[in-house]
This record gives structure tokens, C-alpha cells and sequence, in this order.
DNA sequence: GCTAACCTTCACGTAAACGGCAAGGTTCGC
DNA sequence: GCGAACCTTGCCGTTTACGTGAAGGTTAGC
């Protein structure tokens, strides 16, 4: 219903008014931005509380005012913890190794010390293979389960469509019945209690 | 320490002694399961709590007794917690989704109503798709930050090879930096405050 | 310049997922 | 047949990730 453009509620902080040459930059207050990310405003100030969320900016009265860069960091908060499951403390320590990443692009930048560079080169790759890691072990996981099922509703697809079409193929030749596959031994991607094994 | 042979602990359910022909089929109690899952006994108790756990079985001083399908679904439940990041309700919900599918094979095998079969292909189908759903979105999720990740892995590696090998590339011809790829605007996958503007 | 609507900071409440302990029953080796 | 070791069922405590007021300041429209 609201996602359309949401503009409309906000007019720039009055505070010292730009030089009308700085495109202003156009800041929410924490209840449209809540609105706009399907979160809470009691969430966005738990995340702040938790220091996934900089202090943004805040208004002379102290009101909470986000910028583009908050609300894309938001979406990426929401992102990892509706869709990849991380916990907060895990969000936490990615955020923080993107942002030391940040700041060793300016050390990096600052130095032509070439055995600095060299350990700071090294730092970020050991902390680039350390999310490496941790979403590969995710990722694999459910692409297992998810090419399990896949098979599973292909199999199911087919079925369905012979069915459909009349052509009932009169299962009797051993044909695995609705959604197994081939009885393979080896399972341990299985869940289901498996036939009895005499 | 103990992932060797756990026998030894456990000798069979003394009551009605089986006719000596069923292979005695390795009952574990509830600290061996839980050692042997990396679990805590607390755990596998709230699992059945909740309802994801069949009470697998009884001593006659009911004390637990765990056969392996139950150490099957232990670890499943156990990977669907940490790699996947779901919750124990969802597991419930996926893992009454396999009991449903098993339910309808037998319903499916019992009948030869045409009409029947099909309404048991649909609804399979139908649960399956919704697995599929929940489980891509986690899957592309976590499989774009792996790539972004990835990249940026690929990108430090070369840069530090570069320097190990001496030759700097002194790169003034406007490299972007350690771990940045190339300036694209069209972020939102983007978490990073990226570089102001102007 | 007043009020409704929104915001602020406490502060306590809660559901989920266990941890931990108490009080008592069970198993098992000796 | 007995004690150490393990199990049982409560039941209360804890951490995480917020929900829900309370008490009061701020903003915006009239």
C-alpha cells in the first residue's frame, strides 16, 4: 500500500539552511523509515543501541534523521537477518569487517611502506576469507536441501502431469511413488525415517 | 574424543526379549545422542518438548532411548538451526511437511482413485513449492553476498601476490584499492557509506 | 501559542531457546 | 544390594530481539 513514493512527510531539518547548492540530501525520521523498511521504529533504535547503526544525525531537537546511506545499510541488516538468518551479533561482526575494511583502504592509502601494506593486505584477506567461510557453510547447506527438493517437486511435476494427461503409467514396474527418489543408501542429506531396512 | 564407537554404554531394553534374529537395532540415551550430535541434553529434551522429536522410545525406567532415525533428525534439526539460521518453528513446519509427504505416499499407494491421486500430487506439490520458496530466497541471499565476498577475496589476493612478489604496481593509475570493485552506482547491494559524493 | 502527532529516553514485559539446579527414580558394576 | 553415575520431571534464570507503555520534549498546522 505504501510503496509508492513516500515522499510527501518530510521537509528538510530547518537547522542552518544549506547553500542551496547541495542537493539536500533528504533525511526520515525513524518512522518512515521503519515504514518504508517493513521494521519497527523500536527495532532501528535497538539496532543503534547495538552500534550496527551510527548515530545517523539528529535533528535540534534530537530526532533521529536517517540518510540513503542508513537506510541501504537497514536493508542489508533486515536482508541478513530475514533472509540469511544471522543473528544480530553476527550481523555485528560483519559490519564491523566491512568497516575495517574501510579504514584499511585509507591506511593502505596512506602508507607506501610496502611491508605495511602487505599486512593489511593480509588482515582483510584473512577477514574476507572468514565470511567467506561462514557463508559458504550456509549457502551449501540449504543449496543441498533445496536441490533435494527440487528433485522432489520435479518428480512430483511429472507425475502429476501423466496423471493429468490420462496416460496413468500403472506404477507397478517399481516406480518409487509420489515424491522419493531413487533408494539410495548412502543418506545422511535424508531426514525422513526411511523404510524399514529388512 | 568419543566419536569412535560409542558402544558399550548401552545393552538393549531388557523387557521381551527380542527372538534374537532382529539385529538389537543400537538404542543411545540422551547424553550419548547429545555428545555425539554436539548438542546438550537440554536441547534434545526441548526439541521433543516442542514437538520436533518423536518420543523415539522408553526404558522401563522411561528413560530416553534414541534409535539412529531419531539421530538422523536430530542432526538434521541441528543443521537446519546453525547453517540454515531457522528457527525451531519453521523446522517444525518443514519437518511436519515431510511427515505429511510421508502420509500421503501410503494414502497415495492405498488408492486407485485417479481423481484422489491427483488431489495427493497437488498438494505435495504444492508443500514442496513452499519449501522451495523459503529456501531460495535464503539460498540467493546468501549465495549474492557469497559472490561479493568472493570477489573482493579474488581481487585482495591478487594485490597481495603482487607485493609478495615485489612487483608493486604502483598503481597510480587509478586502481581502486584494496578491496573495492569497480565504481559502479548502481548499489544496493552496497553496505559500505561509500565515498561522498562530490 | 496551543494542541495533535511524533519523537525522546527510561523501564519493564515477553517469546524463543535453551542453562542449571533440585528432588527423586534408574542402571550398573562390583 | 549398594553407591556412583545417569536419568526423570519440574521450575526458575538468562540471553536475544524486540513490544509496550510512561513521562516528557519537539514539530507542524491552525
Amino acid at each position: 500500500m505504501t510503496n509508492e513514493t513516500i515522499a510527501g512527510a518530510v521537509d528538510l531539518p530547518v537547522s542552518e539552511a544549506p547553500s542551496a547548492e547541495y542537493a539536500a540530501p533528504r533525511l526520515l525520521k525513524i518512522a518512515e523509515v521503519a515504514e518504508e523498511l517493513g521494521l519497527t521504529a523500536r527495532a532501528v533504535r535497538y539496532y543503534e543501541e547495538l552500534g550496527l547503526l551510527k548515530p545517523a544525525a539528529r535533528s535540534e531537537g534530537s530526532y533521529r534523521l536517517f540518510d540513503d546511506d542508513d537506510i541501504e545499510r537497514l536493508r542489508f541488516i533486515r536482508g541478513l537477518r530475514d533472509d540469511a538468518g544471522f543473528s544480530l551479533a553476527e550481523i555485528g561482526r560483519l559490519l564491523e569487517d566491512e568497516e575495517a575494511r574501510e579504514r584499511n583502504r585509507a591506511q593502505f592509502r596512506a602508507t607506501t611502506d610496502v611491508a605495511e601494506r602487505r599486512q593489511i593486505l593480509r588482515d582483510a584477506l584473512d577477514r574476507v576469507e572468514r565470511q567467506a567461510t561462514s557463508l559458504r557453510g550456509k549457502s551449501e547447506r540449504i543449496t543441498a536441501m533445496l536441490d533435494e527438493v527440487e528433485t522432489r517437486r520435479e518428480h512430483l511435476g511429472r507425475h502429476l502431469a501423466d496423471l493429468e494427461a490420462g496416460r496413468e503409467p500403472l506404477h507397478a514396474h517399481r516406480e518409487p511413488a509420489p515424491g522419493e527418489p531413487e533408494p539410495r543408501e548412502s543418506g545422511h542429506t535424508q531426514s525422513a525415517p526411511a523404510e524399514p531396512r529388512s
